[in-house]
DNA sequence: AGGCTCATGTAACCGGTTACATGATTAT
DNA sequence: ATAATCATGTAACCGGTTACATGAGCCT
């Protein structure tokens, strides 16, 4: 549901291709919304036929040619009244696998599943050693230095941050948690179910 | 893709019926697997046509009658795989919306996003009150005290508790910088855009 | 000649949501 | 009477994914 908004932002900064688009989203909402290049193109028709965008096809020669969509003020309208609007449920509704997994542990030898928690940690790190290069990425596509716009990009690469530690520190915790349970309390032997 | 093996998670504690897996997605699983009736109903239904579950009928007199379901060896096979296997794109695949409406923010006066961190900071806050509530309702579904599974539930619990914090923390950061933006650097005549 | 970037799609599918719908029994 | 709990669905829809597909021009 958020995909055409996404589109909708984007283009309100300045008209772009599908092709712009699709890097775009991979340089920066990526870590909270991945797109599929297939969606974005499909989501672009939607839109222009719409109304809240239009398309200008552009002719290269030294490439090929392309469409450039702008946003319309029909567009901007429908883009700003979704900024506005309140979003109560985010809190609420969000969906994880990984944490139904580790929910279900319980029916797994706790030695898989130290191991799994390991991998996510060694995910998260991972993760967190790309992330060192957002800020420099963000400055490539600010269009304009005046307004809060960075400020705001920097906002949720706070988020993206501040969330890996949170969930580096809480497999740590209860990686050891395990394993205390594992090599001190419980001889490995007795294995649960 | 999660619910089918959320349902056989369950069903490989006890049997239940439709009401009852409703019942515990809405008391455990909720916090990061919110499940509609409709759709646990539905995959009850192709679980058993893949004979993962069977359900049998249970004539009640005091009450409508309903169908118990257990997990079958098939089920349980595809549950325990589903359990051991990887999930790296769980770290990397998550969708907020909030976020991306964050990320856009540049695009409304500071005193609108201001009032949206808030109200975020305020929906964190209730949430974590409510969760207040969550280690003793744990207590009521474990069926066998002697294994780990309580310990991975505190984990979710645990899980749910940090993230939020996190959010509070960050969106008290967020607030803070545009406020301070706001009042003393740059007087609240000059809006962006 | 072969690989890269630029550029854009279609078709099938699927997980999940929303709205709607029914009906029994029990408690007040 | 009527509200609450128990109990179970159907149908339409939609956002998003996966797989597949094409082709121009540039660089080496």
């Amino acid at each position: 549901m958020s995909l055409p908004f996404g589109i909708l932002g984007f283009l309100n900064y300045k008209p772009m291709s599908g092709y712009d688009l699709v890097k775009a989203f991979e340089s920066s909402l990526e870590f909270f919304w991945h797109a599929q290049k297939s969606h974005i193109y499909l989501e672009l028709k939607k839109l222009e036929k719409k109304g809240y965008i239009c398309g200008e096809t552009v002719i290269q020669s030294d490439r090929p040619n392309k469409t450039i969509f702008s946003i319309t003020d029909t567009g901007r309208e429908k883009f700003l009244d979704w900024l506005a609007e309140g979003n109560a449920e985010d809190v609420t509704h969000f969906k994880n696998t990984f944490l139904m997994k580790v929910f279900f542990s319980g029916n797994m030898p706790p030695s898989q599943s130290v191991e799994m928690l390991r991998q996510f940690l060694a995910d998260c790190e991972d993760y967190l050693k790309r992330m060192g290069s957002i800020p420099e990425s963000i400055e490539n596509y600010g269009t304009d230095k005046e307004n809060y716009q960075t400020l705001y990009w920097q906002f949720t690469a706070d988020f993206g941050y501040s969330y890996i530690k949170t969930c580096i520190e809480w497999a740590t915790r209860c990686i050891e948690k395990l394993e205390r349970l594992c090599t001190l309390q419980t001889p490995c032997t007795r294995i649960p179910r």
